[in-house]
DNA sequence: TGTACATCAGTGAACGCGCGTTCACTGATGTAC
DNA sequence: TGTACATCAGTGAACGCGCGTTCACTGATGTAC
């Protein structure tokens, strides 16, 4: 064989990790297969020995980046304190870092029109962040402000990336951030 | 000529306004110059009399979006009640019309790899609306609360519209748009 | 008012290009004896 | 241990296609006299 079964099982790992924070830069229509095949340090044709199609490797690659990208996900899983997960997401770190970030905000607006198994893999998630922010929450923790931290931890992140002007899109991430540490209160 | 001046001014507002609304439904990626024109009832050969490149297009639909879609700007350019703006935000009327929606949300993914004129025109867009809901939460008004409920707007109605169960779609909107109306208490 | 000419929005064939996908091939590795 | 064969991950040329863009052309309209 030209390499053993664990060698294949690595690159095909290895393209899914590239495709998953490339998708998470640029959204899901710009990377092409040679692109992401030269990244990986392949050549173009034999990405068909790994996926079926383009949809196939967006599938894999979208439920790659949203459980392995979201410190949301991360650090609710351990539990860590409401405060300082909203101090990670809302971070100028998190801002900069798209590719290896959150993918319910990096993917939000791609979704809609991504294959069936990525929109589920997409709900799903978003299922999983609402109920680790109630959890996080702790015993002020009711559902519906679980979902308002959510939305607005999405929506600053996004915007904050949007933004042309830092000092608008640092202001942005304070604000929320100095807002969402008093839904405790 | 084949047509008069101001004929040449409504077919050039037609295919923006088409634009317009097909970039906010489908991203700034999707839409063929072909699709374009042959919805605004043209052939294609005709699009460079009236932009000089797609990118052109882009920016110009993106301005276009920002000014007319979002009921953000409308109701609070009418310094409307903060509840009313809220509630027609987070309706399910305006999630499921993103074409004719807010710009902020449909384009905020897509914006940081637009040219740089479309990435101007929503950076100014941003302030403005954060200006408005100032203005608009009247005496309880603090800039950082302004901050909060766009961010938490934007996020919410951009994660209802990505997620495939429309239970959980709705339960987004009616949580957020609960939490935002206690937001002056 | 009527005729001749200039303009130019819109047409549709054609262009080069990069895309996703296919396929005959290679050559390193695993297996059989 | 050594040899012959089978496997199959990865190669790279080739495919048809749709894209953005160009261009010679058309024909309805505005202008000049």
């Amino acid at each position: 064989m030209g390499a053993s079964q664990s060698d294949k099982a690595d690159t095909h790992a290895h393209v899914v990790a590239i495709a998953a924070r490339r998708f998470r830069e640029e959204g899901l229509a710009r990377l092409s297969i040679a692109d992401l095949m030269a990244e990986a340090g392949l050549t173009h044709g034999g990405f068909y020995k790994h996926f079926a199609s383009r949809d196939a490797l967006v599938s894999e690659a979208v439920a790659v980046a949203l459980s392995s990208g979201s410190s949301t996900a991360r650090s609710a899983d351990q539990e860590r304190a409401y405060p300082e997960l909203v101090k990670s997401y809302l971070s100028e770190l998190h801002r900069d870092n798209a590719g290896a970030g959150c993918a319910v905000c990096a993917l939000m607006n791609d979704v809609s029109h991504a294959p069936d198994e990525a929109r589920s893999s997409y709900t799903q998630k978003v299922r999983q962040n609402v109920a680790s922010l109630d959890a996080a929450l702790g015993a002020s923790g009711q559902r519906e402000k679980a979902i308002l931290a959510l939305a607005a931890m999405v929506g600053a992140l996004g915007i904050a990336r949007a933004v042309s002007d830092p000092s608008l899109s640092d202001e942005i991430l304070e604000a929320v951030k100095a807002q969402l540490l008093q839904l405790t209160d």
